[in-house]
DNA sequence: AGCCGTCTTTGCGCTGGCACAAAGACAGAT
DNA sequence: ATCTGTCTTTGTGCCAGCGCAAAGACGGCT
């Protein structure tokens, strides 16, 4: 696993698109990736699980990765998403504690590795890395402030919108039907990203699937309809 | 109030405590400090507001800061409090979006101030301050996300007991009665960060109240029993 | 002292959405 | 084809906690 990386020139330009290594010299880019480890995670690995000690820093190449937290009481919430191009385990590793939730493949993937010594070195002598990584921070902090107060102050419905809605914006793929949530997708992974039961998660895409807002399969959620989604998760409701 | 700030011995002490500023050489620090400018505000005084450009950065030195978030229906969540160390609006500044919400000062406060652009250069001279802002960020971020994961599966009783013991952690000061929080702390406020309503929290402390775990008065609630509280945050509770 | 505004408590009715249960649907394995 | 496990739907009961209202308590101001 731990081969030597060959960096070709298309992988670079891959790089130079993350949000980690914005305003980097191409010079020092090809530095620091030749620094770095590249793995592939299968469909369903693990990428580092709760409670490991964080010492890994790792991009997303390729693939998508659910991050997932299991409550003491056994319940698990999902966090976030990455997305292709993204900076995982970085708050981890930057507070240096263990993680606090667990990295899963839900594609097959492919990341680049930096050992988080190594990478607190390569911060001290490339401000803009650190810079980058600390912004990339703050966007996330802003969003995870929003979905706080949404959850302390929204009812289910709308946050379901809301939730459906950020989901389209990260990984939607439009087709002939309208929007479609490109990843699996269960009613119980809604449920836990929008903080409720999969029971009312489902009654809620039916009432909608009801009215043509969306589509919805095994697993899958198309949606049909994201201007009156949006008037779910904004407005109050045009009554009716 | 764009005075020259001289900085006295004492207070480069004080700001080498800062998160931010650890493990800075002292004559950086000194460098850096003086490209700041100190400013005061008085009890209920707002250090910003929301949806503000945000153009600085700040430095707590003395003083506690609330900060607080207006939903667009007008319901208002209390996010964070600030204590002295802790650096402010880091994250608008380093995401350089508008301030998603407000900062108050609950006590007279003594701040620093670096302008947006000049704390980005300084970032990119001293690269150990991207890093230690990025470490604020990566811990406050962990702490968020437990909010938000307490929010999603607890219920209320826990989540008042939770909100409580991190303030007494926070600003907690022990004397004969037990753990005082010490700032002006309404039902409200207490009920708008645990997401819930000031009703129920009132009746919530009354009930502890009887059972000898707290002693409450207006804005004021001190912890007679932590450690029955950590129960009530923690465990089943102990029936009964 | 008296007034006023804010903070707090408590009662009461109501409902959103949780919990459990049971049945159907679909996918993958053998 | 059948089995098995997971995912989904829907019905039903129920209660935690919200929302309103009304009254008391406290502090600050003139």
């Amino acid at each position: 696993m731990n081969t030597a990386t060959i960096i070709v020139p298309s992988r670079l330009d891959l790089l130079a698109q993350c949000s980690l290594f914005h305003n980097i010299a191409p010079t020092i880019l090809t530095a620091v990736a030749q620094t770095s480890i590249q793995r592939r995670y299968a469909r369903g690995n693990y990428i580092f699980h709760q409670s490991d000690r964080a010492n890994a820093y790792y991009v997303l190449l390729e693939g998508n990765v659910r991050m997932t937290q299991l409550t003491p009481e056994g319940d698990q919430v999902i966090v976030h998403f990455f997305t292709p191009g993204q900076g995982v385990g970085i708050i981890a590793a930057l507070g240096s504690f263990n993680y606090p939730l667990s990295a899963e493949a839900i594609d097959d993937c492919l990341v680049m590795v930096w050992n988080r010594a190594l990478m607190m070195q390569l911060m001290e002598k490339y401000p803009r890395l650190a810079i980058n990584a600390a912004t990339m921070l703050a966007i996330r902090f802003k969003d995870m402030q929003d979905r706080f107060r949404e959850l302390a102050t929204e009812r289910v419905e709308r946050r379901i919108a809301r939730t459906l809605l950020r989901l389209a914006k990260q990984v939607g793929e439009k087709n002939k039907e309208g929007i479609l949530i490109n990843m699996p997708l269960s009613r119980r992974d809604l449920a836990e990203m929008a903080g409720t039961t999969l029971y009312t998660v489902s009654r809620t895409l039916s009432q909608w699937e009801k009215k043509g807002l969306v589509k919805t399969g095994r697993e899958q959620v198309i949606i049909c309809s994201p201007h009156d989604l949006v008037t779910v998760a904004e407005d109050l409701p045009p009554s009716k």
